[in-house]
DNA sequence: ATAACGCCTGGAGTTAACTCCAAGTCAAGG
DNA sequence: CCTTGACTTGGAGTTAACTCCAGGCGTTAT
């Protein structure tokens, strides 16, 4: 898969693959005989699994440490699957922050809804 | 309130509020006569309000649109309303995001607890 | 065959949101 | 009286994560 196939297919820009690959995030990557990047099946889904983790604010430095675990082979399972706990926790909490503020906005809204004293 | 209590309240850094007095988000501090700031009741609630919301990734420059209005007085009780109800939808589009991105992570958590191949 | 297109590279620039710093004032303690 | 400590200011520096650019190459379209 090309790469503009791959930035039109998971909204990401040329040149923040491009980036990605230079930081090793995406350290698979092949090249056609003159040069040009060819995305394989497993770099496909590692773009979408960065996608889906960066949309949800996990750093770029943890994926990368994710990633050259992955990288390393079997024997990293368990420290990858701490880095993923870690995380799941992290987002557990911003979850349930983001609920709180949402309920606040839906307090305000509902206040200046019903045209009470602004303050 | 001085400064330093309301740093200590809101885990926000003493830099931290004096940069949003001087972009415009808490546009209403006084000062002592020896020119110490001073945080009065409405300062504190508002402090609270952008914590939160900024906590909750609401972009500064919409806070300082926001709080502007509020300056302005009554007429603009529409427009701020609207702010908050654009903020809502993203917001809740935001949460339901995580909350897809929290459901893969447990996937991929419970792949490693059951030593599945890794992939 | 020449122009346009899509891709390549390394490196510089941008943006948001802080965060730090130097130099100065003031009030209280020893 | 001198130092310590909390506060002030304007401005510069930092960080993460892109984003843009100039210069170049190889294939496709006219």
């Amino acid at each position: 898969m090309k790469i503009a196939e791959v930035s039109e297919k998971y909204g990401l820009s040329l040149d923040t693959l491009r980036y990605y690959e230079r930081i090793g995030l995406i350290p698979t990557v092949t090249r056609t005989p003159n040069g040009i990047r060819d995305y394989g099946e497993m770099d496909i889904k590692r773009v979408e699994f960065i996608k889906c983790m960066r949309s949800a604010g996990l750093p770029i430095e943890v994926l990368i440490d994710y990633v050259a675990l992955v990288e390393q082979g079997d024997s990293t399972v368990d420290a990858r699957k701490e880095i993923l706990k870690e995380q799941r926790v992290l987002l557990a909490a911003k979850i349930e922050d983001l609920q709180k503020t949402l309920n606040l906005l839906d307090y305000k809204i509902s206040i200046y809804e019903n045209k009470l004293p602004t303050k």
